[in-house]
RNA sequence: CGCGGAGUAGCCAAGCGGUAAGGCAGCGGUCUCAUACGCCGCGUAUCGCCGGUUCGAAUCCGGCCUCCGCAACCA
C-alpha cells in the first residue's frame, strides 16, 4: 500500500507529551494536596498513553533552601541526610498510589546541579544577571529580610523577630523587567498557555504590578549554604528560582551535553510541555519568572509551556487545610483504611480541575460504593457470573442483533466520544461521568433483557449468548478506559476475563468485538470490594 | 468603587440565551444473574437580591448583598 506521506513525518513518531508536576519542598510530610497533583498528573499522564502519544511524564522533589537547612539543623542531621529521608516518604508514598513516571527529579542531584550552573554562566555572559547592593531590616533570629508588611499596627517589628537591625547585602539579580512586556503580549495573544482561562487575567493583572523588578536570585553563603553554589561566585548560592523551576529542563535534558543518563532536550520539548501547578504557584513563580527565565534562555513562543492550573482541596465549609488547624490529611492512612483506588477515585471524581473542592470522607466512600462497587463493580460480577453459569465461560459475539443492543453500542460509542473529548481538556471528572453513563445503561440493559430468565428455556440460548457478549464487551472498554484512574483494577478486570492485551490497548483500538467470539473467560472474584463503615459510636 | 473566584432543591453539582442534567440522602415498589447489589416510581428549585435588554435569561447588561482566596510554610 502506498505511503502519501512526507518521510519526515513517517520516522517522527506519535508526538510527545511532556507533562511536569510542582516539584515538592522535602521540609515535611505529603499531605493530601501533594497527593491530589501527583493522582491527577498520573492520571493524565496514563491517558495520553493511552492515546498512544509518547510520553514522559516527570516529577520530584525540591530539597534545598533555608527552611531544609533549618529543621535539618534542629533535628541534629546533615541537610543531606535530613532530605534524602523525607524524599524517602514521597517515593514510597507515589509508589503506593501508583504514581507511575518516567523521571524522578531531585534538586540536589549533580546532573541538575551542573545544568544550573550552565544556565547561570551562559545568562551572566549575556549580561542578564548582575550584582547590586540591597538594604534595609534584618530579622537576626529568622534569618530574613523584612518588608513593611512585617511591621505590626504601630509601625514596628515585633518581638517575634528578635534583634531586627539594618544591613546591606550585595546580590545577584536577573533582568525580570527586560522581559515583561514580552510576557504580557504572549499572554495575551496566546490563551493556551495558561488553563483555565480566568487565571489569565490575575496573571496579567500582577504582572501590572510587577513591572520595572528585577528578580533576586542569590543567597550570600553567611546566610544560607545548602544551596547551588553560583559557578562564577563562590560566595553565593542560587535561591530557588534558579534551582527549583529548572528542574523542568534540567531533568528532559537540557544543556546535558549527551549525558546518556538523561533524555534528548529537543525530543521532549518537542512540543508545549504541560506544567501541572496548584494555584498557589502560578504567581509570580511559574506565571511570571519560569517563564521568562525561558524567554532570556532563548525559548521561542512555541517553546513555551502550558501552565495547567489546578485547585486546592479545602476542608468542610471551605477550612483552608493547613498545619495550624490541624485538619491535615494524610494519604498514606487514607490509601490504607479505604483503599488506594477509593481513594484514587476520589481526588479526580469529585474536584473540576481548575477549582477548588471540599474534602470530605462521607463523599470518598459515597462515590466509591455508588459508582464503583454497586454499578461498575456489580456490572462486572454479574455479566461475568452468568457468563459461567449460563454459557460455560464462552462468550458468542452473536447475530440478529435487537434495537436494545444496537443502542447498548451506540452508548458506548457516545461514551467513548465524550471521553476522549473530556480527557483531552484535561476534564477527568466529566470522562468518569462519561464511564458511569454507559456501566448504568448496561445495568439498565440487563435489567430488561433478563438473561436468567431467558436461559430458562434451551431455545434461547443463542439470545442469551449475545446479551452477554454485549455486557461482557461493555466491561471490557469500560476497563480500558478506566485504565488512566484505577490501572491496578483494569489489570485484574483484563485477568478474570483472560484478556491480558487489554492493558496495552490504545484508545484508537476500542472498536466493538474485543472479545474474540469463543473466548472463555475467568471467575469473577469483586473488583471493587464494597466500603463498610463501622459504626462509631 | 484594589484583584480574582463563588452564590442553582436538605447536601454535592451540571448547564452559561430557548419551558432547570445527574448524584447523595429520603419515601414507595420490584427483580434475584449479581458485592443486601440492580431496576422502576416519587421532588412545583421565585437558579443570592433589584432593575434592564430580548419573542424568550440561571445564562447577556447595570446595580446591590453574602462567602472564599490574594504575608509566609504550602498542591
Amino acid at each position: 500500500m502506498p505511503c502519501l506521506r512526507p518521510r519526515s513525518l513517517i520516522s517522527s513518531g506519535p508526538p510527545m507529551f511532556y507533562l511536569t508536576t510542582a516539584i515538592d519542598y522535602t521540609n515535611s510530610a505529603p499531605h493530601i494536596g501533594h497527593a491530589y497533583e501527583k493522582v491527577l498528573a498520573d492520571v493524565i499522564a496514563r491517558y495520553h498513553r493511552l492515546r498512544g502519544d509518547e510520553v514522559f511524564f516527570l516529577t520530584g522533589v525540591d530539597q534545598h533552601g533555608q527552611k531544609v537547612q533549618q529543621s535539618a539543623e534542629k533535628q541534629g542531621v546533615s541537610p543531606h541526610d535530613f532530605v534524602k529521608q523525607t524524599t524517602l516518604r514521597f517515593t514510597t508514598l507515589w509508589e503506593k498510589l501508583g504514581i507511575q513516571y518516567d523521571s524522578w527529579a531531585e534538586t540536589t542531584d549533580p546532573r541538575h546541579k551542573d545544568c544550573v550552573r550552565a544556565i547561570l554562566t551562559e545568562l551572566r555572559d549575556q549580561g542578564q544577571l548582575y550584582k547590586k547592593a540591597h538594604s534595609g531590616s534584618y530579622s537576626v533570629r529568622q534569618e530574613q529580610f523584612l518588608q513593611d508588611r512585617d511591621r505590626d499596627e504601630h509601625g514596628n517589628f515585633g518581638p517575634e523577630w528578635g534583634e531586627v537591625i539594618e544591613i546591606q547585602e550585595e546580590n545577584w539579580y536577573f533582568k525580570l523587567s527586560e522581559h515583561t512586556d514580552w510576557l504580557k503580549n504572549l499572554l495575551e495573544s496566546t490563551p493556551e498557555i495558561i488553563t483555565p482561562a480566568f487565571r489569565k487575567s490575575e496573571l496579567l493583572n500582577a504582572l501590572e504590578k510587577n513591572s520595572g523588578l528585577d528578580l533576586c536570585i542569590s543567597r550570600p553563603k553567611e546566610r544560607l549554604q545548602w544551596g547551588i553554589e553560583f559557578p562564577f561566585d563562590e560566595n553565593y548560592v542560587t535561591y530557588v528560582w534558579f534551582d527549583a523551576l529548572i528542574n523542568y529542563i534540567s531533568f528532559a535534558g537540557y544543556k546535558s551535553a549527551g549525558n546518556p543518563t538523561l533524555p534528548d532536550f529537543p525530543t521532549i520539548w518537542s512540543q508545549r510541555p504541560v506544567h501541572l501547578i496548584g494555584k498557589d504557584i502560578l504567581i509570580p513563580a511559574h506565571g511570571i519568572y519560569w517563564l521568562c527565565m525561558l524567554h532570556a534562555m532563548g525559548f521561542s513562543d512555541a517553546q513555551m509551556p502550558r501552565l495547567l492550573v489546578h485547585g486546592f482541596w479545602n476542608g468542610l465549609g471551605g477550612a483552608k487545610i493547613s498545619k495550624s488547624t490541624g485538619n491535615v490529611v494524610d494519604p498514606d492512612a487514607l490509601a490504607d483504611k479505604f483503599s488506594v483506588e477509593a481513594l484514587r477515585y476520589y481526588l479526580i471524581r469529585d474536584i473540576t480541575t481548575g477549582r477548588d473542592a471540599e474534602y470530605d470522607i462521607d463523599r470518598l466512600v459515597m462515590l466509591y460504593n455508588t459508582e464503583l462497587a454497586n454499578e461498575f463493580g456489580n456490572l462486572c460480577n454479574r455479566a461475568l457470573n452468568m457468563s459461567q453459569r449460563f454459557t460455560a465461560g464462552t462468550l458468542q459475539i452473536g447475530s440478529d442483533l435487537t434495537e436494545d443492543d444496537l443502542a447498548l453500542q451506540q452508548s458506548l460509542t457516545s461514551t467513548l466520544a465524550d471521553y476522549r473529548a473530556a480527557m483531552d481538556d484535561f476534564e477527568i471528572s466529566k470522562a468518569l461521568e462519561a464511564v458511569n453513563r454507559h456501566v448504568v445503561h448496561c445495568n439498565r440493559y440487563a435489567e430488561n433483557m433478563k438473561p436468567w430468565e431467558l436461559n430458562k428455556n434451551p431455545d434461547n440460548r443463542p439470545r442469551v449468548a449475545t446479551v452477554l457478549y454485549h455486557l461482557a464487551e461493555s466491561v471490557a472498554h469500560c476497563a480500558v478506559l478506566l485504565s488512566p484512574a484505577l490501572p491496578s483494577v483494569s489489570a485484574k478486570l483484563a485477568e478474570q476475563l483472560r484478556l491480558p492485551h487489554l492493558t496495552t490497548l490504545h484508545l484508537a483500538d476500542l472498536k466493538w468485538g474485543l472479545i474474540p467470539s469463543g473466548h472463555t473467560i475467568g471467575t469473577p472474584t469483586p473488583a471493587f470490594p464494597r466500603i463498610v463503615i463501622e459504626k462509631e459510636s
